[in-house]
DNA sequence: AGCACGCCGACT
DNA sequence: GTCGGCGTGCTC
């Protein structure tokens, strides 16, 4: 018997299957199991994917499997279909699907089952009064031995903590304990009660969505709810009905939602049956969690974009929450898009997959237009909570007024009411650092990174400037290097300078900065978000990584610094991510009794994303939106497709940028219709960690998008160089 | 990805 | 004369 085994190395060169001997004794082997195999001069992993009874190669050639890495199979047959869909979708290497599938620490065989003593009493004494055969004095011991007769059993460690770890070691000298080694899972977020939570009633419109999700088969449902308007408790309902069916169930979570409160949710809701893939678990916990799943000790998973992978067999429902967010496009090494892996999964299984959001992708509300998906609205707010009031505060006319400062005289006057009643405000400014650049007012110099073509970013609290792009950090200059001006200016504001100068404005008051130089460490945004929650301090000043964290009923006041940020964006989605962030950041603001108020300070007052997120009408944005999206030919119209060269040696990137464009360049003129734009240039970031970039630019129309597409991606593979790296996006994020 | 093979510069 | 540089090619 021969196996086909594709090798656990991520490189084009070896992406093939290798034929390898299945030696006597291990013909239990099926696809999906892990072996080692002998590659080369070494053993390395691989993944069986297919048997055969004869190889086309010379019998000297192969070589025979060392050995089974599993007992079982880990890849599950579905997932194998998926290996191939998302290799040929995405242009991926199978082993870098694989990989996806598998929890990281698996490979390498990193993490062990984690084994702890389990406590018995020894069969001579069970059921007896421990009075019997222990010494009257041994007080501790008795108390011992009660615990573990009437508990059956219990572990060692568990043992030692309660009672006294030197009177537990007596009985097991005496054999009255037995302790046996077992392997235990390590179960996160253990001390969250589990299990039997109270079911919410539904409220008609809840429940109405509930009953369509439920229907039966395969179907996409976009659930469009304003903010506050109870999807959770739809997901939740549709979930827990799912696994009293006996399916099972997935649902995904942007990584920043994924708090404590959410698993209290979910925990409380399914109990043990719930698995939480999250990554500020511990890898032991993380494999563990992933095996219960795989075993089918529980059968809902809730985690980030990876999540969709859970090894999950007869799925009843998927479902992936705050659906527009972009962390479920994976802008790098594998790239995929999470809603394509779940519709897959969804049609794999014929169970529905339920889109939430309360500001929908435009690609996504626009599918529910035209019928692909079917729509399901919220269109109140749980409770009535009022909507917050919106204002919107010209900058340039503060400008005018004389108010140079980061802060309009709107803003901090609701800032200061907002204090004095005692409550809570959040102020977003989506730009982290101090200040976006530094410049030279003698000579206009301004500080760039050697290594790439952006300019360094202020960092007031090391007193350091940043490259964002590859964390590379430059001394602060004292005097421009250029003309020795000692005049340097700072430019726009970052979380940073809005935290100081917010300090000043309120020395006795507690402030709390999020963003990615505070949320480094894992588990840092979860502490900030409850520290917050706590009260611990008033104001939270963020980027627009606060704006979708949890509820916080004391915060009354949501400030928008420079909302235009998002808008200058240089690529198609900049109006939808603005609506999206201004949407979402008010949603924060308000509570059952007190209606909040958002204050957005802009320099386009009258852009009309601004005019309706401002009234909540996320119907009419889609519609300009969409028109304006026909009229210039973007997505959901076109696909954006995207070839990027790097690498060190700009004559080397040509050798393969050049033959590729004139290919697709010919191949589109057999194809006028279908492309709109086509050309080959720099990347707007010209360099990046030391490498040069160039890209090929498309917008692709028409009923022949994923011919171009496999045309694309067979072209840049066909024109290889070492030391050349070449990519290829669809609609890519952005365009940097 | 690794590791070996292979053909050109500065060392005991 | 040899050690070693990393360009190129192969792995069932």
């Amino acid at each position: 018997m021969i196996a086909e085994v594709i090798v656990d190395i991520t490189n084009g060169e070896v992406d093939r299957i290798f034929d390898y001997l299945v030696p006597s004794g291990m013909e239990f082997l099926k696809p999906g199991y892990r072996v080692l195999v002998p590659f080369g001069k070494r053993d390395i992993e691989g993944y069986v994917i297919g048997l055969k009874e004869r190889s086309e190669l010379d019998a000297g050639k192969i070589k025979p499997i060392v050995k089974a890495l599993d007992e079982t199979p880990v890849i599950l047959p579905e997932m194998m279909r998926l290996s191939d869909f998302m290799r040929a979708k995405y242009n991926l290497r199978r082993a870098d699907t694989l990989r996806l599938f598998l929890p990281s620490e698996m490979r390498k065989n990193r993490v062990k089952e984690l084994k702890q003593y389990y406590v018995t009493l020894a069969p001579d004494y069970i059921g007896k009064d421990p009075a019997q055969y222990l010494k009257k004095t041994a007080q501790s011991q008795y108390d011992a031995a009660v615990y573990v007769r009437d508990s059956g059993g219990a572990y060692l460690n568990e043992l030692n903590r309660n009672f006294s770890a030197a009177a537990v070691r007596q009985l097991r000298a005496k054999n009255i304990f037995l302790a046996e080694e077992t392997a235990v899972l390590r179960t996160p977020y253990k001390h969250l009660p589990g299990g039997g939570a109270r079911e919410v009633a539904l409220t008609a419109a809840q429940s109405f969505a509930a009953e369509t999700v439920k229907g039966g088969g395969f179907k996409t449902f976009l659930l469009h709810g304003v903010t506050g308007s109870g999807k959770t408790e739809v997901y939740l309902n549709c979930i827990s009905e799912t696994l009293e069916k006996g399916k099972t169930a997935i649902m995904l979570v942007p990584e920043i939602s994924l708090t404590p409160q959410m698993f209290r949710a979910f925990r409380a809701r399914f109990g043990e049956g719930a698995a939480i893939l999250h990554s500020g678990l511990s890898a032991g916990e993380r494999f563990d969690e992933w095996r219960r799943l795989l075993t089918g000790r529980a059968r809902a998973a809730i985690g980030a974009r990876s999540a969709i992978f859970a090894p999950l067999q007869n799925l009843g429902v998927v479902v992936i929450d705050e659906e527009h967010d972009s962390s479920y496009i994976s802008e790098n090494n594998p790239r995929y898009f999470t809603h394509e892996v779940a519709a897959f999964r969804a049609k794999e299984n014929n169970c529905p997959l339920v889109l939430g959001s309360a500001t929908p992708s435009v690609a996504s509300y626009y599918r529910a237009k035209t019928g692909e998906y079917a729509l399901l609205r919220l269109p109140e707010r749980i409770n009535k909570k009022p909507m917050p009031e919106m204002l919107c505060v010209d900058m340039r006319k503060e400008m005018r007024a004389g108010n140079p400062g980061i802060f309009s005289g709107a803003f901090l006057r609701e800032l200061d009411a907002c204090m004095n009643g005692g409550r809570q405000a959040m102020v977003f400014i989506n730009r982290r650092g101090h200040s976006s650049f530094v410049m030279c007012r003698a000579c206009g110099y301004t500080a760039k990174c050697a290594a790439c073509d952006v300019s360094l970013v202020y960092h007031s609290e090391d007193e350091i400037l940043k490259c964002h792009y590859c964390d590379a950090t430059y001394h602060m200059l004292s005097a421009c290097p250029e003309c020795g001006s000692p005049h340097i200016r700072l430019g726009n504001v970052g979380t940073q300078r809005a935290e100081t100068e917010l300090r000043k404005l309120y020395p006795g008051v507690g402030i709390l900065r999020m963003d990615n130089d505070t949320t480094r460490t894992k588990d840092a945004h979860l502490e900030i978000l409850e520290r917050f929650s706590r009260g611990e301090a008033r104001i939270l000043v963020g980027t627009q990584m606060i704006a979708k964290g949890h509820d916080f009923p004391a915060v009354t006041l949501v400030g928008i610094l420079d909302a235009d940020l998002s808008l200058h964006f240089t690529d198609y989605k900049a109006a939808e991510r603005t609506f999206q962030l201004v949407t979402q950041s008010a949603g924060r603001a308000g509570r059952q009794d007190y209606a909040g108020r958002v204050v957005l300070q802009t320099y386009a007052p009258h852009h009309y994303v601004y005019t309706y997120a401002r009234n909540n009408n996320y119907g009419d944005f889609f519609k300009k939106e969409l028109n304006i999206r026909e009229t210039t030919g973007f997505p959901p119209f076109t696909t954006i497709v995207r070839a990027v060269y790097s690498g060190s040696d700009e004559g080397e990137i040509g050798k393969c940028f050049s033959p590729a464009l004139a290919e697709i360049e010919a191949f589109a003129r057999e194809r006028k219709d279908a492309f709109l734009f086509l050309r080959g240039m720099r990347c707007p970031v010209k360099m990046i960690k030391g490498d040069f970039r160039f890209q090929i630019l498309m917008r692709v129309r028409g009923a022949e998008t994923e011919q171009i597409i496999q045309n694309v991606y067979a072209v840049t593979g066909r024109y290889k160089s070492r030391g050349v790296a070449a990519f290829v996006e669809l609609n890519p994020p952005n365009l940097h």
